[in-house]
DNA sequence: CAAGAAAGATGACCGCGGTCAATAATTAAT
DNA sequence: ATTAATTATTGACCGCGGTCATCTTTCTTG
């Protein structure tokens, strides 16, 4: 964020770093809701000033973080060789629920910034949902599932359904059925191949 | 908000009503996202304590005005016999889902309140979307759609590709596509029958 | 190496949502 | 009506994210 022409000193790499690792830090003791810029500032020995020279806003930092996580949940998800069934692509994908629901903080921020984000600016969030449609649409072509529709559209609709089920799962209205739950009985219905459909 | 045993005073049911008058007018004019809880205590002629004896929160009121506005377009969906086709149920639809993509700041608001909202505690939003499923379902039920599940679950599964839609909107990612049309798609693959598709 | 230019860091300051002990208005009881 | 109990209102105050004119450090160049 500083500097837009010349070259980044190293200092500015150092304070970065330093901000970001005192962040990651507090937030692996207190979680993310807790987090406080003036803590992490102070932590990094920095004026609060500079936290806003290197990052737009708070949300911004979160992003970061949360977009790391998020991302090595998907290098995990994608490190061995596909899920077949619809049950293997929801444990699959358990770490990077759980991720996502960790804190309801965390789940209305990745929302707010998941494809709602701001507008001309991709972040690190809706990045890794991208890269999410884009594995699952790899699983969805390895399986034996529905062939009217592209796997394109069926791996956004698994998105769309996952999603969905997390926010039912926050819900004091749909408190008995379990995520996993509500997301195989969602995806049964959605990815089945028309011929199993009775 | 105030009072919990004894008799309501009738200032209170007035002061609540300016309160919430006064709101709803700066909303008119200015949209949500500007809305300040200082004006609203200004114009109301109230100190800002008080709007706080009222409200929860500032979401709170926001709540009430953005849920009146999406159960009127609720009433006017149910008001004429049920659509009964996919593009005739959008269509529907529509008022409702304006409403809701008017502002990114609404948009967030609802989500956050919609079923991702503090448990235990059943808001006018939450209520809203429960009705949309309740209505959904009833038109699902006049239509010939898949059988194969339950038109609870197909309407369930009409407000998530609905809120997907949606929030696809504001991405940058995928501009291109109108809202209308990926709706369309989504809900083609999702409610037409086996036997018809290919 | 001195001097100028550009990048980075600073911290006092602001906006705004939200709190709470103190005070005022209302109602019920005698 | 006077009192006592309850409910409603007040506004000074706080927390916290975010800004910006100013100062310091680093880099360039002759």
């Amino acid at each position: 964020m500083p500097n837009r022409g010349m070259a980044v000193q190293k200092r500015t790499l150092q304070t970065r770093a330093r901000l970001l690792s005192v962040a990651q830090e507090r937030v692996k003791t207190s979680g993310y809701e807790a987090l406080r810029v003036e803590e992490v500032v102070v932590g990094a020995n920095v004026a609060k000033g500079t936290f806003f020279a290197h990052f737009r806003d708070k949300d911004a930092l979160m992003e970061i973080l949360i977009g790391a996580e998020l991302d090595a949940c998907l290098d995990q998800a994608a490190a061995s060789s596909p899920p077949l069934t619809i049950p293997d692509i929801i444990a699959r994908l358990q770490p990077y629920h759980d991720c996502m629901t960790r804190e309801r903080y965390v789940f209305d921020l990745i929302l707010r910034y998941s494809g709602a984000a701001a507008i001309a600016e991709i972040g690190p969030i809706a990045n890794t949902f991208g890269r999410y449609v884009y594995l699952v649409e790899d699983w969805v072509k390895a399986g034996a599932y529905r062939t009217d529709i592209s796997p394109e559209l069926i791996a956004e609709g698994i998105q769309g359904f996952a999603i969905q089920s997390m926010s039912l799962q926050f819900c004091a209205l749909h408190g008995s059925t379990s995520f996993v739950d509500r997301l195989k009985t969602y995806l049964e219905a959605w990815m089945l191949p028309p011929a199993e459909v009775k």
